[in-house]
DNA sequence: ATCCATCTGTAACAAATGTTACTGTAGTGT
DNA sequence: ACACTACAGTAACATTTGTTACAGATGGAT
């Protein structure tokens, strides 16, 4: 049994299930930056997501991107679960944001499973609930607040992930981010700087009090 | 059994889960505007949607409103389905779109179905799509449209519920399902019915060419 | 028909965001 | 050390959206 998938996952699952994860999911190590899927990928297995982070993105016709979402250890991507179920292509790009530890589960298990184990139904749909409730306060985040706050609220989530409160992105990498440009994301860094809320170096933002 | 649970369920359960809706179910008959769940609800039984159509609405703190998406016959609401087995309070707002019919189904029912057939599990996790890509398609459009196209893909989407193409809405009615003011929407309407695609009238709008 | 509340039109202005253009600077590679 | 590239700062301006203010039109109630 893998380490990794009991410390994780041995409160959601029962010992059976843990052992048939072990035996047909495959362990994968991704570098920060790793893109795991893309969209338009036809997905034919499914992540379980057992340390690091990954970001969810959404990109429209002309390439602009959005970031949607992280996902931590202990839960799944439903968007793939979904794109899985329904064998359609995948709408949204999941890259590493840190360096991450993976099981791959294949979609036939993942099937067999809803039938067979009770605490994968409720992981499954929890995980449902949680990327629902995600989406929702992303929706929240364009429609309701202005470009300042939805920046902050960005560093935020970044520091999160970040042991030192450091955050290791050019500006223009934060625009893509936010579907912005690189100018607005200066312009207002720099007010957060002048507020004392934040100090900017080249290529990196330490965050001193948002 | 009731007519309308064979006509748009048929296809999706066997016989026998079509024979326990029938009989756990509440039949319920709702007026247009009629508030179904509002935000901050405890739901205690989820909806079939047999006829008509609902509209999905999130609010902010600021009582600010943004309509989501619709529901039509044939499916459900994921996000309560969701509130129900996290037993959480709703997030969004549902309102009859139209009058519409609905089959309200007790939460416990629904967990010991999703168990007991996989007709049932795959009608839940279909709709846990289903939703998931409005959200996606919600979020496109208010982080990449601008509110131009944005009014024009709100008014498609009336016109689709309407036998006539007309929108029986005032423009501060639309302000608010789009966020916005009603200054911003008077003026764009205007834009639009220069260009012949829409023409305006006190209380509703008619839909040429858009 | 008259009154009245509500809805719509529109101008003028404010604020937020996006774009263009250019400068300087920090780090990289040689 | 030097040159070069990518990054950051910033001004000036355009566009989009939001706000204020008010006028006029419409349809329903009496």
């Amino acid at each position: 049994m893998i380490k990794e998938l009991k410390d994780n996952y041995g409160h959601l699952f029962e010992n059976e299930l843990l052992n048939e994860i072990n035996q047909v999911g495959t362990f994968k190590e991704v570098p920060e930056g790793f893109k795991i899927i893309d969209i338009g990928n036809y997905v034919k297995s499914i992540p379980l997501l057992v340390s690091g982070a990954i970001k969810i993105l959404r990109q429209d016709n002309d390439g602009d991107e959005l970031l949607l979402y992280f996902i931590e250890k202990g839960d799944t991507c439903a968007i793939t679960l979904s794109c899985c179920l329904g064998k359609t292509k995948s709408e949204i790009r999941a890259i590493a944001e840190t360096k991450a530890k993976i099981i791959m589960i294949p979609i036939k298990k993942m099937e067999e499973w809803s039938g067979k184990y009770k605490s994968w139904r409720s992981f499954v749909f929890e995980s449902y609930h949680n990327r629902l409730n995600e989406m929702l306060e992303t929706i929240d985040s364009i429609a309701f607040l202005k470009m300042d706050q939805r920046l902050i609220n960005y560093l935020k989530e970044k520091a999160r992930f970040s042991q030192d409160m450091t955050i290791n992105h050019t500006h223009q990498e934060i625009a893509y981010e936010l579907h912005t440009s690189r100018e607005v994301i200066s312009r207002l860094l720099k007010k957060l700087e002048n507020l004392g809320k934040v100090k900017l170096h080249r290529n990196h933002i330490v965050i001193k009090d948002v």
